[in-house]
DNA sequence: ATCTATTAATAATA
DNA sequence: TTATTATTAATAGAT
């Protein structure tokens, strides 16, 4: 999975094996920990390097996974070390450890799992915080939304007041043309003018410069759009 | 990495976790001896699957991972006692304390609250959990009022059979007591049997004995609403 | 570290 | 469990 293919044999290179195995243990690491989320699993990995350096994870606590793994082989080793001042971090531990069921069991529960000894009133009350929350998750999208509308909004109208500018300047422009044309020509050939359509240009010219306003004003919008990053993956 | 994108939760369908267990456990074991084999590294790898069953993988053997992992903590937190066994406890309550952590978050965001973080893609993945969560929720209500529903319903049957074993009993008396009664005033007088509607109580009695019957059901069944302590608390 | 062309893993399905 | 295959994810090699 890479540029080429390789042979599983231990890499030579000292740099390129240092290189594979700082990838590679991330990576490991990495699906460890799916597995245990995945599959609920308890899983424990120790990895040393060559040069002797200590990786490791557990999906619990290494302790609980060697200890389990003891039970598990049928043997059976204890340390303890009745310091004062490890009971106290041991308590901790145990307290952390409590709350941190508590919060799993409800977790799941929120999840929709784990139903089984809920009454009905529970799961009456359980519906209703989802639905709360739904209602939670559900406005903060639409005030996203309403927001990058908003945003888009405002530039169009600002980009549209940069055009009624424009327009303003062209007509200016136009109407300095007509009178050179007069001077240049003698009298006034009005028919001749209109029919370029110089003086439809106007800023109360009416719907048909809206339109054409709100056509080019749709094209130059895509550059700014920043919020919500879902393609960044 | 495969016909679809799959975000890394406990998967709920227990027969999709045991396939994803199976094959993921196995690509876990086979990278773990690649990078064994590649970095020269040595690994150790303890799963222990939702049923408790455990699988393993040990470049050198288990023992040897153990021993070498208690020895690196041993020398590398100094020896042991007086202010290592501390750390230890210390770096264990943190790690707790950092599931704990992500844990409140996630459960936070359950509850429809903190949701400034979060993306478009996040919220909607979101909304789409609480939706499954309440479909579970509803689903188990609705379990609930069907069984509470059958169970009625079965009672209900039964009492209405024993009423009907009654009505029987009732019909044999009183035909009992019509042979008394021609005994005492010799002729029979069916009609005066018949306008005490003595004949009407058979177990063939027409629809009108089972409508009475059906009216006679609906009242005493109160007493056995047990299930769902709705009241409870 | 970062960037991609490729290979490898695997989710969905049967 | 095994096999297939369409996709995604991991990563080898290069920068």
């Amino acid at each position: 999975m890479g540029r080429g293919k390789i042979v599983i044999r231990r890499i030579d290179n000292s740099t390129s094996r240092q290189v594979t195995f700082s990838k590679r243990r991330k990576g490991l690491i990495k699906k460890a920990k799916e597995l245990a989320i995945l599959c609920d699993a308890e899983v424990g990995l120790v990895i040393f390097s060559s040069t002797g350096k200590l990786y490791e994870y557990a999906s619990t606590s290494m302790k609980s996974v060697t200890e389990r793994y003891n039970t598990y082989k049928e043997e059976h080793q204890q340390l303890t070390d009745p310091e004062s001042e490890v009971k106290i971090w041991k308590r901790e531990a145990e307290t952390l450890r409590e709350q941190l069921q508590n919060l799993q069991e409800n977790h799941r529960q929120l999840m929709g799992q784990q139903l089984f000894g809920l009454s009905l009133r529970n799961l009456q009350d359980l519906e209703n915080q989802l639905e709360m929350s739904l209602r939670g998750v559900r406005m903060k999208k639409e005030q996203i939304l309403k927001d990058e509308i908003q945003e888009l909004s405002q530039k169009g109208n600002f980009i549209h007041q940069e055009n009624v500018e424009l327009y303003k300047k062209v007509n200016l422009i136009r109407q300095e043309n007509m009178q050179l044309y007069k001077k240049v020509y003698g009298t006034t050939d009005v028919t001749a003018a209109s029919t370029n359509g110089f003086i439809q240009y106007g800023i109360h010219g009416g719907e048909d410069s809206q339109a054409l306003i709100q056509l080019q004003l749709s094209q130059p919008e895509q550059q700014d759009y920043e919020t919500s990053g879902s393609a960044t993956k």
